[in-house]
DNA sequence: CGGGATATTGAGTTAGTTCAACACAGGTGG
DNA sequence: CCACCTGTGTTGAACTAACTCAATATCCCG
């Protein structure tokens, strides 16, 4: 990790998507102001750790990471993916210290905000402080999905919605190439992400790209059968909610 | 569900638990200009269903509820447990539409507010606004946990955390009587939201029984041995975190 | 005194796991 | 440029945790 130059936040490139709110000038200044560095991570750095407590709060601008926990005994659970766009750090900020951890998937570089300003921000900019309840209410639907899948869903079933849903984020964020996305993960993190063995993980995936449903080729993964991979996943497309302007 | 006296906030049975921040006069009588009536629901009520939204938001003055989701075939995950002080429907209020379900498991009496107040109360009441997604974060926190579980926990490792999690926070609200608790869940509660099947969550519950952990009966859930509870849940007592003033 | 919901138990089945061997690619150092 | 090494993916075989089915027991409530 290491700091590199900043860029302004007028210039972010987060700041057309479509999954953000326009943002006023005030605002903009008042984040540009909050923010005190960029920090540029490697693929499978460790931006926070379970049990610590970071004086930070992140923004990401790019890049792919995941948050996981772990048993003593080295079992892992990958809880969600982190996109650009999501907020890191959130829980520390508000209750003191983390009881998940975080690393990266690729290169990543993260807008840092100091965590004590985080009430100036709930104080001045009420609507900045909505919209960090709206992505803490975004993100807790993700990880409901997911415990749904790893509940109740059948391995190809699990196979199919974890691979729908990350492809659908990506696309929303325009990161997608028509049917097909560069991803960073290997089986051994979707296996973590979906509560599976990695054997196994890896034998549902082949059944599935043998029914044509995907393909997998170098990182990257192709929709073959988007219809048929709903209907084996249970996947209802989320709405296209645009972000509330308040 | 019915409507019934209101509870003045001022004598909120809630307002002296340990598990809340002491609330300033001014925000006292906010809360209570908000609160538009209190609601009594049965035992099994639907409180909001997935897909709907509702124009109100609740906080839960007292009972048991819980957070599902289901597929279309049936099968239900249950997502965590609701008790006393928790927030029901930010989501819906936030986002638009709820994704996920809530029933009652006893009678439940809760605060319902205006959710077309809460953009009020965010530019009004910082500090208010701060609870709000103290309560979120927290929620997700509990999800994290149960996602940890799902994932990657064993039946009696599933079963003893889930026991030992809801008898924690029980016991942080009051609700616990020595190493007593009453629980109105069933079993097939418990497999739905340890993704289990009804009759393996019998047997695991049956082994842990005879091994003296704890004791169920008459819906009341006795710990008998905590300490080795907690070594087969693999389970870190949350440190008792107070809840930070701001 | 029923009758429906809940809990218990046994038996047979299966989805998913573990173990182990092998294949393949990319990256490094000699 | 090759030889090796490490991380990743693939496959078969044996095993087991958890599931389903089905029968019975128990509890609670009207």
């Amino acid at each position: 990790m290491n700091k590199a130059r900043q860029t302004p936040c007028i210039k972010c490139p987060l700041k057309d998507c479509a999954a953000f709110r326009p943002t006023d000038p005030p605002e903009l200044d008042f984040i540009q102001a909050l923010k005190i560095a960029e920090l540029s991570a490697d693929a499978g750095a460790n931006i926070l750790a379970e049990g610590t407590s970071t004086p930070h709060l992140f923004t990401v601008l790019s890049g792919w990471a995941f948050r996981y926990k772990m048993l003593e005994d080295g079992r892992r659970q990958i809880l969600d993916f982190v996109l650009p766009g999501d907020l890191i750090g959130l829980q520390a900020s508000i209750m003191g210290n983390m009881e998940h951890s975080i690393e990266t998937l690729s290169e990543m570089v993260l807008c840092v905000f100091p965590r004590e300003r985080l009430w100036t921000l709930y104080e001045k900019y009420p609507s900045l402080a909505f919209d960090i309840t709206w992505l803490a209410a975004r993100s807790e639907r993700s990880i409901d999905e997911n415990l749904l899948s790893v509940g109740r869903r059948s391995a190809p079933e699990r196979v199919a919605y974890v691979l729908l849903s990350i492809f659908n984020r990506a696309k929303s964020l325009g990161l997608t190439n028509g049917r097909k996305l560069k991803c960073p993960f290997t089986q051994q993190h979707l296996a973590d992400a979906l509560g599976m063995s990695l054997v196994h993980t890896n034998k549902t995936l082949n059944s599935l790209v043998r029914q044509r449903l995907f393909r997998w080729k170098n990182g990257e993964v192709e929709i073959l059968d988007e219809e048929r991979m709903a209907e084996v996943a249970h996947y209802d497309e989320p709405p296209a909610r645009p972000r509330p302007l308040i």
